[in-house]
DNA sequence: TCTTTTTCGGACCATTTAGTCAAGAATAAA
DNA sequence: TTTATTCTTGACTAAATGGTCCGAAAAAGA
């Protein structure tokens, strides 16, 4: 009984990522918010809540979502290296893509809101950790399947240098339109794991 | 004749630096900005005209000091791996400082405004490739001092990698208050180096 | 058909926004 | 002292802000 949603709910918290991305959370007024999301008002409201409702769903969302897919790739069994290779060319990818890269840059606007929203700073704490100890897990993994040399003692950092390394390229992203740059960072960054 | 202005411009351009770093461009009111300028509202306009305007002023004076200072770095004889290595240790220092740290997240909030202020995204372009081009020639002496391996082929991919990380580390800053993590992320990302 | 739910659009609100104007006090050099 | 510049304060504006309320149309199941 009664009316069912017209719209997809994740279709709309796509959409949100892309417009919080571009402009920015402060940047973003409910104008070109609702113009973007090509929903009422109305319906915002009732459906996700004030604006920062919005924010922080379309934030968790994406995240979730990119963190999921990075775990279930390192957890993978066979060569380590081949699989954060894989997790790395997978988001150089997205960020060439015209179409694709436009949702990524919610990340930026997301961690601007760390100091200001405490519900974001903790998500990404305990976001970080997961995927830093993913990355450790599977280091630990590749050392033990004699992918690594033994110039590598400190899997800890390497495993922060990984997921850190893994935020900053859409930042690089923003700053250059040169698909050639965000290649050239990646092969270097992979350089890190090579002997 | 005539009365002199009582504040330092540098000093209020810095204290610009973080406002604008803290709350970003748009989250910062001109209310908030006046509090942290602690100057009234009208020498504002008169000394540096609209907000934007001493936003992009503010953002400017800071990455020209710290561009100046790498680019200084990279061009003294002698160890081009110690100069890096300084570099990014000096970054990490001023991150680690609960004062110096302040104005250095503006750069955060410029690479936010890159997509809609077309004199801020002129001027990292310009920016970038300057520093691109110092790491360049930084690492082709290195090569020619033997400081590098046979491995490190691909001088221009490193030289972007290194200017790119150097942005990135303030990003990593914003996301963790952990000192170790930050020196973790610079050990690794120097290790790029090592042959 | 009746009921329930959603969508949509416009009106509306109090607040905040960036920016301007004016006037008097302070300060410094001529 | 005179003159020029800056500082400070407060009032003011026009526009934009996020959010709420209302009513009618649309759609789906009972």
């Amino acid at each position: 009984m009664g009316r069912n949603k017209e719209f997809d709910t994740t279709v709309v918290l796509r959409k949100a990522m892309e417009v919080f991305g571009h402009y920015g959370y402060e940047g973003t007024s409910l104008q070109i918010l609702l113009d973007g999301l090509g929903i009422a008002r109305q319906s915002l409201y009732d459906t996700y809540g004030t604006k920062k409702d919005l924010f922080i769903s379309a934030v968790k969302h994406y995240t979730n979502e990119k963190s999921a897919a990075v775990l279930t790739r390192l957890d993978r069994p066979g060569s380590v290296k081949a699989a954060i290779a894989d997790i790395f060319r997978e988001i150089a990818a997205a960020l060439k893509d015209e179409v694709r890269r436009k949702e990524c840059f919610i990340m930026h606007s997301a961690i601007d809101q760390v100091p200001h929203v405490p519900e974001i700073a903790a998500f990404f704490e305990q976001d970080a950790s997961r995927l830093e100890e993913g990355f450790y897990r599977a280091l630990v993994r590749a050392n033990e399947q004699g992918e690594l040399s033994d110039r590598h003692s400190d899997l800890r950092a390497l495993a922060r240098y990984l997921n850190h390394s893994r935020y900053s390229l859409t930042q690089a992203a923003k700053l250059t339109s040169e698909p050639k740059v965000l290649d050239d960072i990646v092969k270097v960054t992979l350089s890190a794991l090579d002997s």
